[in-house]
DNA sequence: ACTTAAATACGACTAAATTCGTATCAACTT
DNA sequence: AAGTTGATACGAATTTAGTCGTATTTAAGT
């Protein structure tokens, strides 16, 4: 139960983030989504994803040709770990004034904002209990 | 107004929240707080400073053989150019899951979550304007 | 079989951030 | 005034992430 965090690099996240998306998918096509959002060269893509398989973030299918990536993190995991770190580093470990923040300038829909009350209600009964 | 967003690095983010913790402080006061996180050498932190300096995220006052650096920017303003570039990188651009996530392994105090109770209203009474 | 096309493997270059050694300078101490 | 202490300045080495060129392989088309 004690594995180490993990903390993909920012272009591995971007390619995390691909396949959480799109699920199994080779490296052209990750290649092209992640060229709809800024350039990127081919092998660059490729050798990102073959480091993020050394290093097990991802893993592949290799029978045929085309090499298949698949996620190896869950993308909740990640967040967690990316959470916290993020927290620490720039609140100072208040996750409070992180929320608050985020709440700030975002207009949230009625239903989120019924999700979050009713979190909060989960909350305070716990600590009622 | 149209300034453009600062992004300080790890370890210049890290001296930022020792001088807006302790207020205007020398090099040696600084690197001697980072001690007590980890490992790093005055020269160390001392060039990190005046790089600092140089791009001004921070002043310093030089009358004194021993200068004294105060940070010249917001720490409100840093957490929210870092907030919004976090969302879009982990969270995909959805500030409320991240909310979520965020409330989710935390024990937040009662006041605190008065606090919470209080801005959702806030934005509730916005929308309904 | 030969050519072409598309894929992987891998080395090497670059850029940015971090780290620290060493030189130098200024102010006390004796 | 010589020596010690503690400060800044600055160049250079290291590390890590990102980038891509080129060689090689594999499969299919003609």
């Amino acid at each position: 139960m004690t594995s180490k965090k993990t903390f993909p690099t920012e272009s591995e996240l971007e390619i995390l983030q691909v396949l959480w998306q799109l699920g199994p998918s080779s490296v052209r096509t990750v290649n092209e989504l992640l060229n709809e959002k800024r350039e990127i060269g081919y092998t660059t893509s490729l050798k990102i994803m073959q480091i993020m398989n050394e290093k097990g973030l991802v893993t592949r299918d290799t029978t045929a040709r085309t090499h298949i990536y698949h996620t190896a993190v869950q993308e909740k995991n990640i967040q967690r770990n990316l959470l916290d770190n993020f927290i620490d580093k720039a609140y100072r470990g208040s996750a409070m004034s992180l929320v608050m923040q985020a709440l700030g300038n975002e207009k949230a829909t009625t239903e989120e904002l019924d999700e979050l009350k009713a979190m909060i209600r989960n909350i305070e009964d716990q600590e009622a209990k």
